[in-house]
RNA sequence: GGUCGGUUGGCCGAGUGGCUAGGCAGCGGUCUGCAAAACCGUGUACGGCGGUUCGAAUCCGCCACUGACCUCCA
């Protein structure tokens, strides 16, 4: 059931049709997050979309391999410590071993991951990892002629490089106006060109993190951990990178050059790019000090926070933004999700319970091909989400006597949601609190139920209302439906 | 300053040269002892000014505002 899809490539600025270099297996790579800070809601947005392009292939009968690497070397920090990496920074500030501040973060980083249901990448590769792979492509990038030594370090030649390719092609850029636009850096005289950037640094005698080299202690540039590490695990030549958009420039076009120059070819087909998350407008990020991690919105503890939102909240919240727009954070438009996300589990649920008729008054295979379009268009998940409310509509009112559905619609039905609610969107029934599986609690409300179904029996309303209104402000959610009374505790 | 985007109804957010996206909120109704839920109905939305067109929110031009990148960033 190999589908065509379509996505959009950075690198032509269209849509194109998805054609794997190898049939049915697709091989992806996507950047991975900097450990260095608790993971916050801006790391969210590029895990989830790839997740959910891994899940969709996956689901599309595509065997993927996914390459996310963890980033715990090579970072330069531009402000006052000069040339000193960010892992060793924040090590010294904390005093703590600089791969203990790796390890928080990584761990900070897999608990997010799970609690927003992000599977695991097939590999998940660590630079720190991956040192010899790296000194061996700047060998490579040198034995072709595009980088130069000085002082112990390795620089790429843009220059040279741009003299036989096209460097820029895929954030649109002219050499001739990165020249002229470059700022003149201090500590940058080891370069030719400040366009020039670092695939081998060497060590300040403070520096922890380093690694000996053919060229100085120290150790790799940035843009080269993911060239390596793609190179290692997808072969010189793979179908999808993915990454933030702030990535494209100068990271990823930085990449396109090492491959090319070390192998001799470009190493990426589809370049996928997801949009930013905004705050009041403005991109969240760590160094711009407007992140909120994830571990606050679990909690609601943040200023700017009116509530917790539970990471499917967050989840079902991006899905329902194209992966290429931005998508603006607002505690109103977080409630909106939350509510849509609750009336879209609660049908998922009932799907199964539907009673079934000889006849159909609904069209589930037009449900389900127009759910397919809107997917294979690019990834369009907020479309694919509005047809899935369709179905929602249709659920409730088959549920309601108002429309009817064959048996082989209704399985058609329930496994269209299974596939797209569960399997490819990841979203989930949130687990209830743990007083909430607690038995003996169960039995205590259901108890509090039949006496309420009593009192009605009886029309005694006062008391009956009694219960619900108490039960309700403990927490609980009580509804008479048509099939009996139900409750739930909610957060 | 350069490159690339964005501007859609109360909020969020899709999309298309002519036909109701969707969610949330609101309003009216059905159901219910009441409520909740659900269902039905309900919105002359596309930054401004020109142009192309039988017809543009959708294409073109100009303007305004705004964002990302150009330095680490998801």
């Amino acid at each position: 059931m190999l589908q065509e899809i379509q996505i959009y490539n950075t690198l032509t600025r269209k849509k194109e049709v998805f054609q794997p270099l190898v049939p049915g297996k697709v091989g992806m790579y996507v950047c991975g997050p900097t450990v260095y800070g608790p993971a916050h809601l801006g790391h969210a947005r590029p895990a989830i979309t790839f997740d959910l392009l891994f899940r969709y292939l996956k689901h599309l009968g595509y065997k993927v391999r996914y390459v996310r690497n963890i980033t715990d070397v090579g970072h330069l920090v531009a402000d006052a410590d000069e040339g000193e990496d960010k892992i060793a920074q924040k090590a010294r500030l904390d005093e703590l071993e600089p791969m203990e501040v790796v390890q928080i973060y990584t761990n900070d980083f897999h608990h997010a991951m799970r609690m927003l249901n992000v599977e695991s990448p097939s590999i998940e590769p660590r630079a720190s990892g991956h040192i010899i792979e790296q000194i061996e492509e700047v060998r490579k990038i040198l034995k072709a002629g595009y980088a130069y030594e000085s002082n112990g370090s390795v620089y790429f030649d843009v220059e040279k490089y741009a003299q036989s390719n096209d460097y820029g092609q895929l954030s649109g850029r002219k050499i001739e106006d990165l020249i002229s636009n470059t700022r003149a850096l201090d500590g940058q005289e080891e370069k030719r060109s400040g366009l020039d950037f670092a695939i081998w640094k060497k060590a300040q005698p403070e520096h922890i993190m380093r690694w000996p080299s053919p060229w100085s202690d120290g150790f790799p540039g940035w843009h080269l951990e993911c060239t390596a590490m793609s190179t290692k695990y997808l072969g010189e030549t793979f179908d999808i990178h993915g990454g933030g958009m702030d990535l494209t420039f100068p990271h990823h076009e930085a990449e396109i050059a090492q491959a090319k120059a070390a192998n001799g070819k470009d190493a990426v087909r589809y370049w996928m790019h997801n949009n930013m998350i905004t705050l009041n407008g403005q991109k969240m990020g760590k160094s711009l000090g407007n992140a909120i991690s994830l571990e606050q919105f679990a909690s609601g503890s943040h200023p700017l926070l009116e509530q917790a939102y539970s990471p499917m909240t967050i989840r079902f919240f991006m899905l329902q933004a194209h992966y290429r727009s931005t998508l603006d954070f607002s505690n109103e438009a977080l409630q909106a999700a939350e509510k849509g996300l609750d009336r879209l589990m609660k049908a998922t649920v009932k799907i199964g319970k539907l009673p079934v008729s000889p006849t159909s008054s609904v069209n589930i295979a037009e449900l389900k091909s127009n759910v397919y379009a809107a997917m294979n268009d690019d990834l369009n998940s907020p479309i694919a989400i509005a047809y899935l409310f369709e179905g929602v509509k249709m659920i409730n009112s088959v549920a309601d006597g108002k429309a009817s559905l064959t048996a082989a619609d209704r399985e058609e039905l329930k496994a269209l949601f299974d596939a797209f609610v569960y399997d490819i969107f990841g979203l989930k029934v949130e687990a209830q609190n743990a007083s909430a599986n607690n038995e003996v609690l169960t039995e205590v409300v259901d108890l509090l139920m039949n006496l309420r179904l009593q009192a009605k029996a009886n029309k005694d309303w006062a008391t009956s209302d009694k219960i619900r209104n108490e039960l309700t402000a403990i927490g609980f959610d009580i509804k008479d439906t048509k099939e009996g009374a139900t409750w739930e505790l909610k957060k």
